[in-house]
DNA sequence: TGGAAGAATGCAAAAGCATCTCATTTGTTG
DNA sequence: CAACAAATGAGATGCTTTTGCATTCTTCCA
C-alpha cells in the first residue's frame, strides 16, 4: 500500500499557494531523501549547511510550519526538546522511539485508532487529533544495556 | 478502585529524601485539591498567589521537577506551550484535551495498553513509558461549535 | 534547646526553542 | 524585462524552563 503521492515537488509547493523559491524545494527535498523520516527545524538547517546551502534557521522554521499548514508535512512534539518534521505521506501513522539513541519508527493499529473513537465518543469528544508515542529502548545493541 | 493513597502528605516529601519545607508542602497540598488535577507551574504560582504563598517561579519548576523524580507527580508535554503536572496516584491513564477550552479528561484502555506492546515487542523494543493523548473538541457546547 | 551543617529558596541572569521585525532580495506576472 | 508582492536573512524578541549565587530555613545532635 501507498501514500498520497511518492514524490513532491515544486508544484507542491505552488499549489500550498507559496512561491517556488531555493530553500523551500530544497528543505522538501531534504524532508524526501531524508533517511530517518523525523527531523528537527535545526536538523534540517545542519544537513542543509552539509550539503552547501545556508539557509537561515527563521526561514527553515517558517518554511516547515508553511508546509504543515499546507499538509505537506506533520509535526510531532516528542519529549525532550525540539519539534521533529517528516514529511505527510497521507498515511496516518504513530510512533515509537528510542530514548537512547533517537531512533523513531512509525506503526499503525487499527485496533488502537478504534478504540481512540470509542473512547471520545463515551466522553462526548469530537477527536480532531491524536498523538500516541511509544518510548523504550530498540533492539540495537548499546541501547538495549540499561 | 483506588490508586496508590489517597492523601500524601509531608512523609511523602521526606521520604523522596527532600526536606519538608513551606513550598513544598504547599504546592504538594494544592496538587492534591486541584480541581482540574492538571496544572502548570504558571498555574501552580498563580494558585499559591491567590493562596497567599508568595513562592518563586524558579522554586515552582524545581520542586515539581524533585517531586517528578520521585514519583509524586507527573509531567505531561500536551500540545501549545506549557508542561502540565499532576499527582501520580499510582494509576496509569492516558488523556483527551479540549483544544477549545483546554479541559482534559483522563481515561485507560487495556487493549490499548496491550496493543503498544505487542507493537513494541514486534518492533523489538522495550517500552520504558508510553504518551497518548487525543485532542478534540468537548462537549461543552461554546466548544463544539467550530 | 541551641546551633552547626547542609539543603532549599528567591532573584536575576541565562539558556533553549520558536517566532517576529524589517531591510533587502527573489519569484512571478503582464 | 519591469514592477509588485512575497520570501529571505540576521538579529531581536517572547516564552518557558533552568541555573548561579547569596541568603534563609530544616534537620539533627550535643
Amino acid at each position: 500500500m501507498r501514500g498520497k503521492k511518492d514524490m513532491m515537488s515544486g508544484d507542491d509547493i505552488r499549489n500550498a499557494g507559496l512561491k517556488v523559491t531555493l530553500p523551500r524545494v530544497k528543505i522538501l527535498a531534504l524532508l524526501e531523501q531524508s533517511e530517518q523520516g523525523h527531523v528537527s527545524a535545526e536538523d534540517v538547517y545542519k544537513l542543509l549547511l552539509d550539503a552547501g546551502e545556508d539557509i537561515g534557521l527563521a526561514t527553515i522554521y517558517r518554511v516547515l510550519t508553511q508546509f504543515e499548514s499546507a499538509g505537506l508535512v506533520t509535526r510531532h512534539h516528542f519529549e525532550g526538546g525540539q519539534s521533529v518534521f517528516e514529511l505527510d505521506r497521507g498515511e496516518h501513522h504513530d510512533h515509537i522511539v528510542c530514548i537512547k539513541c533517537g531512533r523513531v519508527e512509525e506503526f499503525f493499529d487499527q485496533m488502537i485508532e478504534d478504540r481512540q473513537q470509542e473512547i471520545a465518543k463515551e466522553k462526548g469528544f469530537t477527536v480532531e487529533a491524536h498523538a500516541l508515542t511509544i518510548y523504550g529502548y530498540c533492539k540495537n545493541a548499546a541501547c538495549r544495556a540499561s
